[in-house]
Parts: structure tokens; C-alpha cells; sequence
DNA sequence: TATGAATGAGGGTTCATTCAT
DNA sequence: TATGAATGAACCCTCATTCAT
């Protein structure tokens, strides 16, 4: 019993231990870039040897996958509710729009460390891991569940149906990925508002029925 | 007049010397980004010696602009003369998409690249160039010129009064880099034609005045 | 407790290894010269990585810094006593003389190494330490001892009251290393007991008060 | 005959050619250092192709020697007429004093230059000329001839005859060499009449027949 | 004679990773 | 588990020298 209790414990540390790791690595990769950034500086600023880092994470790749990870789940968080709710198909997607440009606008270092690890993809093409196939899966996801949105807008007559609910997906993930390129670009030429609005005056005006 | 003929002949040889590597550079730095494409690979691709590459560039750093102007140079050519002709607004902003789009998918490559180049920006301490500076600015180029095509759709009345074509320039140009992200993360799902028609239905649709 | 002995057998081994290094560097830089003696080398040399070095040295002229203050604190070694010793003036300085030119003897390389070090001072761009300032405050610092002694014997009157006990400080010291450079250019035409006569005999002797 | 005029006219520039090459090197080094300084800088300073330099010498080690001969000389200009007068051994040996730390003075680059290079003399092993041996004779040929001058003193009574001259010009020398290294390393502290009153005040004095 | 593009060995330095402790 | 000394391959870049023109 208390064995068991030590070794929970003892699996609890190891995971913050696990997290300040990424953290950190979140902070050094976003600084440098991924191929610059060492495994050195990590150690430094963690405080921990070089050795220590390789108790946790078997390689530096590994290490990128977990941060990745780490920032799309952030997304996650605040997509999955929007998703999984039952608001009208078009504020859904201004809901969607407005909670992904907000997390932009919060966490834009975030943002820039995604364009930056997302141009290290594929780099060096000896990844242990299939990142790129991974970012690709997660892209998908995503696609499918803003498709399904659009497609219950068209059965409830919000949305035209000449709309092809897929493409139109595409297209609006693209749109938000591309604003979020311009806003780590010139962060100063930006505001969330003027962008919901615009995506909401332009986009979903676009995908509405006439009658709208 | 000998000597003339040689120098201007040898001047030439340099030129295309110097495409030659930038093109070299474009396809190393395409594979492995532009860390990890060592100017080492980059001479055994081109089966030259090491120093040579030093002969036609300082740095790896200037041979990184070089690619990058490339890249631009190459968009520059297909746009510069839609945003110059005097077709109706949208059936141009139609005309700028089919032809971003047609580039990327001609040198998905290049796009990619792109792609990688911008994260490494600013990567690791400083380049001898202000690239992000450069990059800024080459932005607000093109967001001006779709602004002002927007700015005579609202004269003539195609598009609607309302569109702020500062903000709409902004969610054109967002858009197709959004797609050339897809476009490079999952190549087999995309289709020119698909991609330009939903940008009509739905984009160009938005931006439309009521009577159209 | 046992951790604690670890800790100090492995900073005394570091030590030591940091010892080895600085040797063969003195023993390669005095063969090759600064500029020309190689990492590398040095490394082949000890048997060791090249990487090995940057763990004890951050660069070339860290490493070369430390070798000169090795070179330097060898001659304060045996200075220093006849510095602080109270004997007459003028065999103090015959001592000092005696002193310097067996370390030349002895250590020959050394002092061709100290030639070259500083033939290598100031080259190429900037060294990561002000060498050529340490260079002069230590040489200031010598001046000052031995006109000190030249003080004294005046006082005592054993040296004329007209010498200048500065001046007559650097010229002692200049003696001293020109032959230095003598004996290196022509080792087989020196012998320690002569040069130190002759010291006492034309450079001493004009010191001397006439009564001596 | 017109031919033979070319031929004259023809190599003259050619030595012109040389000495403005050795001028630049002499500059180039004393700024870099013999390793440090290229053989591309000096191409540039020169205005010339890098290969026109392997026109005129067919190393940088040859450029160096012509480099250290052109030093040597200057000393020999200055020291010739006074070794060949006949003053009296004692005020000839104070003019040579004299003439050599004017030549310092006037060109302290020069004898920076000097310390440099032979610093780098054997440097690397690998140079095509015996650089030391020619150092070696050049200063065998001045210790002989300040040897004959204290010889001629110590006949005419003017030097105490237990003096040895050989070993007493070594001194010489040597004072004259170390007091240039002082120079070099601390310029503010000296003054040319300064160093020449403690030489006759002390050095001289000690040469001097108590008589004197 | 003069050129300058090309060379390729070698420069100092960094860094992910390993392994004995 | 945690360490950090050691590694060695790879990095970008420099440079004396050559040779076809």
C-alpha cells in the first residue's frame, strides 16, 4: 500500500517533472527556433544537467512533438465546446473564429513557435517521429468538425446549398491560419474584433442563403 | 574589344553561376530547411567545392535572401499584371487567387519552402539582412494593391459599401496562405479549380453587393 | 558524505586535466605559434575530442590566456623571495638577474613561447581577454619592484645618487630580456654564468658609487 | 638597343612593383599579424588580383623575408656610417644607442612589426626559407660589430680591459632590444633622450676605465 | 604580365547524445 | 534518478595557391 502510494507519487513528479521540461522547451524553441535552440540552453535554464533531460525524453525530436502537442491541445480546449454545442450553424463559426484569433492574440509567441516548429517539420528528414503526417491528422480533425457545422447549416437553411461543406471548411481554417501568419508579421496592424467582424461581414456572409 | 567580349562573357557565366546555386539552395533548403541545409550539401549537390559557394555569396545567410527575392520575384510576375490591368474587381481578385493558387501548385515546393524560410526568420541570433523587415514589407505591398482593387469595386459598386477593404485585403490575402499551408501539409486532397471556385462562392460571394 | 569525497576527487581531477591542457597548448603554440597551432592539434596532441577542450576552455584565447599567466607565475616563483628579501641592493639585483636568465635557461621553450604569445598579442581582430593590457600592468608591476631595490641602494649608498631609479629599472629589465631573445635566436652561444658576469661587471659596476 | 631600353624600363617597374607590394604587406602585417593577414587583404589594399601577388613572389613566405630585409635595412642605414666612423668607442656606442631608439621612435610600427614576425618566424614549420638562421647571422653580424668597437675602446684605455667584448656587445644589443619591447608594450612611458642618458649614465659608465 | 574563379584542406566552434558514476 | 565529462561529426567559413584565359 504505501508502495503503491510512493510510486503514484513518484509517477506524479515524474510527469511535472515531464511538463516543466516542455515549458521550458516551449520558451527556448519559441526564442531560437527548434534546430537552434540547444538541449544545452535547456538544461540551463531548467537547471538540470544535460543528462537529466534524456531521462524524460528519449530524443530532442520527441521533445518537439510534445510541445507541439502541448499547443494544439490548447486549441482543443477552447474549440471543443464551440463544436459540441448546438448554437446555429453561422455564430458557431464566429464563435470558432473568435476563440481561435483570441488565442492568437493571448498566446502570439505560441502562434509564432507553431509557424517556426512547423518549418522544422520534415527538416532533416530524421525525425523519429511522423510529425508531419501527425499535423496532417490534426488538420483533418479539424476540417471534418467545421465541415459538419456548415452541413447542419445547410440542412437548417442558413447556409446555401450549393455550399461544398468540405471546401468551405478548408477555406475557413485557412482563412484563420492565414490571419494568424499576418498578426505574427506586423503585430501591430491588428485587432481581434476588426477581424471577427470582417470574417463575419465577408466569409459567413458569403456562405449565407439570400434570404439572410 | 576581345578583352570586352570576354569580360562581358565571363560576367554572364557568373550570372548563371549564381542562379545555379540559388536554385540548388532552393531545393536543399526545401528538403531540410534552412539550419539544417548545410552549405556543405549544398556544394556536393552542386559538385563544387566548399569555398565556391563563397565566391558568389558572403554567407549563408545572403544566400538565403537571394532564395527568398527569388521566390517573391516569381509571384511578382504573375500578379503584377492583373493588379495593373483594369478587368471588374472581383473578376481580378478571382484572377489573383487562380494565380497564387496555380503557382503553388506548379512549385508546391517553392511555397513550402516559404513556408520553412519564414519560421527560420529570425531564427538564431541575426541575419546579416533585416528579413523579417523585408518580409513586412513585401506584405503590405500586395495587401495595398488588393486594398485598392477592393477600394474600385466599392467606386463602380460590384462590391458592397460596407467591406472595409483594408480588413477585406487582409482576409484575401490570409486565405490563400491558408491554402498553400493545406496544400503543402496534405498535397493529395487539394485541387486547383476546387480551391478557386469555393473562393468565388464563398469569399467573393461575402464581399458582393446584394444585386449581384 | 561519500557524495561529497566524489565531488572533490572529480573537481581535482578536472584540475588536473585543465593542467594537461595548458601544457601541451604551452608545447604547441611554442612550436607552432599561436595563430598556426591548431585545436586540432592540440587535441590530437592529448589523445582527446576535440569537443574535450571547449568543456575547460571556452575558446582558443581562453586557453591562451592561461597559458601566459602559467608562464608568468613561473617567474614570480622565484622573484618573488629575492623581491621581498633584505639583502644589499645590488646582490639582490645580481639575484634577480641570476634568477631570470636560469628560468630562460631551464625553460627555453617557455621563453620563446612568451615571444611569440606576445608577437601574437593584438593579432587578428580581438582576443576575449585584454592580453596586451595584462601584459603591461604586469611589466609595470616587475618595473616598480626592482626600482624599488634601486631605491634602496641609493639610500644605503650603494648605487650612485644620480642614477634614476625608473629608468634604471627599465633599462635592468630590458637587459634581461634582450638576452632572453639572444638566447633564443642563438641558444648554443649563451651561457648563464657569463651573461651574469657580465651583468655585474658593466651593468651592476654602473650602477656602483665610485667608493665601490 | 631600344630593346635592351624596354628590358631596363621594364624591370625597374618591376621592382617598383615589388617594393609597393612589400610596403603593403609591411602594413598589412604589422595590422594582422603574419598568420592573420591574407594574402586576399592584400590583394584588395593593393587594388590588384590576388594572383598578380604570386607574380612578384611566389609565397607569402617569400613576402615575408623581403619584409624582414626591408626592416633590417633601415637599422643598417643608420647604423653603417656610425660603425664605420672613428670616434671614440664610447661616444660611437652611445651614437648607435641613439640612432636605434630614434629609429623606434620614428617607427614604432615598424618595430612592432619586427616583434610580430618574429614571433611567427618557424612558425608553422613549413616555410621555404630558413627564416631563424638568417635572423641568427644578421645578429651575429651587429654583435660583431659592436664587439670591434668596444675592442678599439678597451685598446685606447677609453674601456676597462676585463671587460669581454663579445659578451659586453651581446648586452648591448640586448639592452637596446629590450628597452624596443617596452616601447612597444607601454609607449606612453618613454622618452628617446630619457633611455639614452640611463645607457650612458649606467650602461656606459659601467664600460668606462675608472679613470673616466 | 595580369587576372580572378575555383579549389579543398583546415580553421574554431557547437551540440545531441552517451555512459560511468 | 540524476549527473556532467567526453565524444566526434558536422557546422560555417577562410585562405594560400593554382591555372585557364
Amino acid at each position: 500500500m504505501a508502495r503503491k502510494r510512493t510510486a503514484a507519487r513518484s509517477a506524479q513528479a515524474k510527469d511535472q517533472r515531464r511538463r516543466q521540461i516542455v515549458d521550458a522547451a516551449k520558451a527556448l524553441f519559441l526564442r531560437k527556433g527548434f534546430t537552434a535552440g540547444s538541449m544545452n540552453d535547456l538544461a540551463l535554464q531548467l537547471g538540470v544537467a544535460k543528462g537529466t533531460l534524456y531521462v524524460y525524453f528519449r530524443s530532442k525530436s520527441e521533445l518537439l512533438v510534445a510541445v507541439m502537442r502541448g499547443i494544439f491541445d490548447e486549441l482543443a480546449e477552447v474549440w471543443q465546446p464551440i463544436l459540441s454545442g448546438d448554437a446555429p450553424a453561422l455564430s458557431r463559426l464566429e464563435a470558432l473564429a473568435r476563440a481561435a484569433l483570441t488565442l492568437c492574440e493571448q498566446h502570439l509567441d505560441t502562434c509564432a513557435l507553431l509557424m517556426k516548429l512547423w518549418g522544422a517539420t520534415g527538416e532533416g528528414e530524421t525525425f523519429d517521429v511522423d510529425l508531419t503526417g501527425w499535423l496532417r491528422d490534426t488538420y483533418a480533425d479539424y476540417r471534418q468538425a467545421v465541415a459538419a457545422i456548415i452541413r447542419s447549416g445547410i440542412e437548417s437553411g442558413e447556409i446555401r446549398c450549393e455550399v461544398d461543406p468540405d471546401r468551405a471548411a478548408s477555406l475557413f481554417i485557412a482563412t484563420l491560419d492565414g490571419l494568424m501568419i499576418q498578426w505574427i508579421v506586423a503585430p501591430a496592424l491588428f485587432d481581434l474584433e476588426g477581424c471577427v467582424r470582417t470574417v463575419r461581414r465577408v466569409f459567413l456572409r458569403g456562405l449565407q442563403g439570400d434570404a439572410g
